[in-house]
RNA sequence: GUCUCCUUCGUCUAGUGGUUAGGACACCGGGUUUUCAUCCCGGCAACAGGGGUUCGACUCCCCUAGGAGAUGCCA
């Protein structure tokens, strides 16, 4: 039989780790079958349904290359795949449940509910409907119908004996019916079903072999094996995946940090750095290996290989793994990347000029082992394309050195930086050593204040090969702008010091 | 409160009765080096506790503890 799974979000937020998660293991679990991946869109909450949330669920999903055999936009043989557009649908079978006996008509309000809750808390009372319509009569709903009042529909569960399914991970997963929610909702009074009846019905509608969910739905199980057993269905196959938790160990949420895709996109990670992270929370292959293409993934995941603990989703990995990433990119790839960043953050015009690019070509084999996330590269090679501002004076003198030093210092290198392109680094560096020994200071005593004169920082890409990507002639303005400076602070001391 | 699920280094994990309990991230040290980063080498560090079963338990069973999730006209 062919194997078919579904991913089966609700746009009422932004995509987050956790459904995403879940989508790469039913996808996964699909190719590597030979079969298919549904996606269907429960947006049945059409109060919290947002048009930004869908859109988003596509983008993200396309970021990562999943793509789906059946779905929205695409079609297939089941659908439509949107649930708001099978209301009548759900009420059709919620009917024929009521028709059997299975379910019934409830006119309670929400205060009263709400009041029910309040009252079950404070007495430590089990909680739960208390199944207040259960029995009433045909004449009595046809009755409160006619007066107007609204009503939804509940399942009737059973008050004796168990239910339970066999999860493929888990084992048979029993629960004695009283211990079942008593009588959930299956279609509101706005007319829409609940997630309960809409994806029993849809599943089974839709062919679903397998239902791969995170393991907070386990106790729903049950409400769902007695709905297909109501409709004289055969439940499909259950799967229910860890949870991944913040590090607190609770479920992962954004307190904890960034969870949503967009997030995480934006700040520069790399798709295949987070499919294959957010892949191994919760799957491993082996002992060792930990480095898997998406396309590896299609044909290697395996079900047997899925933890059953919750996985903490660590932030530090994930952007290890990002680094990993950009330096397995050529440097073709990594302009590309790039481009995006450094004209969002003004680095480079929009239309990037000739000059731009050829700059953007040549720093990219510098700065690719210094990149963690892409957006890094604009703190990075900003210097390259702009001015600096400030100058922060106490970062050019090295330690042990005093203004008059250090002027020393910066006008020795100036006369190596003059002609500076026409040599190999090799013989620049030998002049270099050569021209730090004369002045009698280090090696990287003499770099140092160089470097903070051309980048402005302390900490920036090989001097070297920056001073070539720069260029002389602005080289030379920038130190010689900072020997003035450091003379103007000279000045100043001594002025100090004589009085 | 009740129910269900879970439990190997700080974190992700390998392990399916006999291993010096392996790897990765993080962390700490060292090396390469013009800063940062990369890279290389080394180190720290775990079977929640208690009972069984067994010649032998991280591995199987039970109990306890801890953690998590659910308990919605949200999914």
């Amino acid at each position: 039989m062919e194997v078919r799974v579904r991913y089966a979000p609700s746009p009422t937020g932004l995509q987050h780790i956790g459904g995403v998660r879940t989508a790469l293991f039913n996808y996964f679990f699909a190719r590597s079958k030979g079969g298919k991946f549904i996606l269907r869109v429960e947006d049945t909450d059409r109060e919290r349904f947002s048009e930004e949330s869908l859109k988003d669920l596509y983008e993200t999903l396309e970021w990562l290359g999943i793509d789906w055999d059946e779905g929205p936009i695409k079609g297939g043989a089941y659908g439509p795949y949107v649930q708001s557009e099978r209301s009548a649908l759900y009420r059709e079978y919620a009917d024929k449940l009521i028709a059997a006996g299975k379910a019934y008509h409830c006119f309670c309000t929400s205060e009263r509910l709400t009041e029910l809750r309040e009252v079950q808390k404070i007495e430590k009372k089990n909680y739960g409907y208390d199944r207040h319509c259960r029995n009433l009569s045909t004449e009595d709903v046809e009755k409160k119908k006619s007066e107007g009042f609204s009503s939804v529909i509940r399942l009737k569960v059973p008050l004796e004996g168990e239910t339970f399914f066999d999860d493929l991970l888990l084992g048979r997963v029993t629960r004695k019916n009283r211990d079942i929610s008593p009588d959930p909702v299956l279609l509101k009074s706005d007319g829409f079903p609940t997630y309960h009846l809409a994806n029993v019905v849809d599943d089974h509608l839709m062919k679903i072999t397998h239902i791969l969910r995170a393991q907070e739905w386990i106790p729903s199980g049950a409400i769902h094996v007695l709905l297909y057993k109501a409709f004289g269905w055969e439940p499909p196959l259950y799967c229910h995946l860890p949870m991944v938790m913040g590090k607190d160990g609770q479920k992962l949420s954004k307190r904890h940090g960034s969870t949503s895709v967009i997030d995480f996109r934006k700040r520069g990670y790399l798709p295949e750095a987070l499919i294959n992270y957010v892949t191994m929370v919760g799957w491993s292959y082996d002992d060792s290996r930990e480095f898997f293409t998406k396309e590896e993934l299609e044909k290697l995941f395996s079900l047997e290989k899925i933890n059953k603990a919750p996985g903490v989703f660590d932030y530090k990995k994930l952007e290890w793994f990002n680094g990993q990433y950009i330096r397995r990119k050529s440097e073709a790839e990594l302009v590309d990347e790039v481009i995006p960043y450094l004209k969002k953050d003004g680095i480079v015009s929009e239309n990037i000029t000739e000059r731009e690019m050829l700059i953007i070509k040549n720093m990219m084999t510098l700065m690719a082992e210094r990149l963690h996330f892409m957006s890094d590269i604009s703190e990075l090679s900003r210097f390259l394309f702009h001015d600096i501002g400030e100058y922060t004076l106490k970062d050019i003198i090295p330690k042990k050195m005093d203004y008059e030093g250090t002027i020393r210092v910066l006008e020795s290198a100036r006369e190596l930086v003059e002609g500076f392109e026409s040599r190999s680094d090799e013989e620049n560096e030998e002049l270099f050593r050569k021209k730090s020994e004369e002045v009698k200071v280090k090696l990287g005593s003499m770099l140092m204040p160089l470097r903070v004169a051309i980048s402005g920082s302390k900490v920036s890409p090989p001097i070297f090969g920056s001073l070539r990507l720069l260029g002389s002639e602005k080289a030379l303005k920038r130190i010689d702008h900072v020997i003035e400076l450091l003379k103007e602070e000279l000045k100043k001391e001594e002025e100090n010091g004589k009085q």
